[in-house]
DNA sequence: TATACAGCTTCCTGTAGCTGGAAGGTCAAG
DNA sequence: CTTGACCTTCCAGCTACAGGAAGCTGTATA
């Protein structure tokens, strides 16, 4: 497969199929004469496997280390548990604070008449303090 | 008041006050005879609206825009209601997308025995599709 | 066979919002 | 006079790519 094709089929730009390359992610099977980066079937799974990874928001380190623990046949499910345990502590910390972003900010605006005059309690609210 | 003083009293690091200088967020007053940035208490309540700005998860690109309201005695609330309401509309979209990522993520972990196996539901599920 | 056009390559730049560090000038105290 | 804190500018780096230029490759068609 040329990266056009396994960008289609992982459901990847192929930017960023390449930018993994780069990184060392998930490297191209090999070259074709040309130069062409080759992928097989395998790399086309690692490739879904890290989409879905940062989809779930891991980072392309945590990725890295997924993926490392993917392969790997003989690895301890506590590692990989571990890992996705502190990504939801983090997941946990960002919602709470949108949440209490979101309360504040609803408020605001439900508080703002929103019409010509200058009188505004969101602007007052943010100059205060 | 040097940039050191400002910093204190805004809550903000120096580094981020001459960035926001460079910006042209927030410029000094003026400068010293040794070229060092001077602030007065208006450019100190301009600061403090700024952060407090970004703390309610505002761009600093929407920053630009609030303070020029914050500014402007004549300005009409309704203005400011539109960026605050854009903004409550992207908080909400955020909110939803991390609420299902941590429900998917957290079945996954509860699934997960996290022992020295390795058989890993975490991994499994991230590998399918 | 010429040519068009899609697809591939590398390399460079830019994004947001800072942060860290280097090299060097300034100011007040001892 | 020296020390040390504070200030300056400039440059690099961070994340995870995206956009674009210049140029090679592969295939289909006239």
């Amino acid at each position: 497969m040329n990266i056009g094709e396994i960008s289609q089929k992982a459901d990847l730009p192929t930017k960023t199929v390449r930018y993994y390359a780069d990184v060392g992610l998930v490297k191209p099977t090999g070259r074709s004469n040309a130069g062409y980066r080759t992928y097989d079937d395998k790399a086309l799974r690692k490739l879904i496997f890290v989409r879905r990874s940062r989809a779930m928001g891991f980072s392309v380190q945590e990725c890295r280390k997924l993926l490392s623990l993917y392969e790997d046949q003989g690895r301890a499910s506590s590692e990989v548990r571990e890992i996705a345990k502190q990504h939801l502590v983090e997941i946990n910390a960002k919602l709470s604070e949108l949440n209490k972003l979101q309360k504040e900010l609803s408020m605001l605006v439900h508080s703002c008449k929103g019409d010509n005059r200058p009188d505004c309690p969101i602007i007052d609210a943010l100059g205060r303090g």
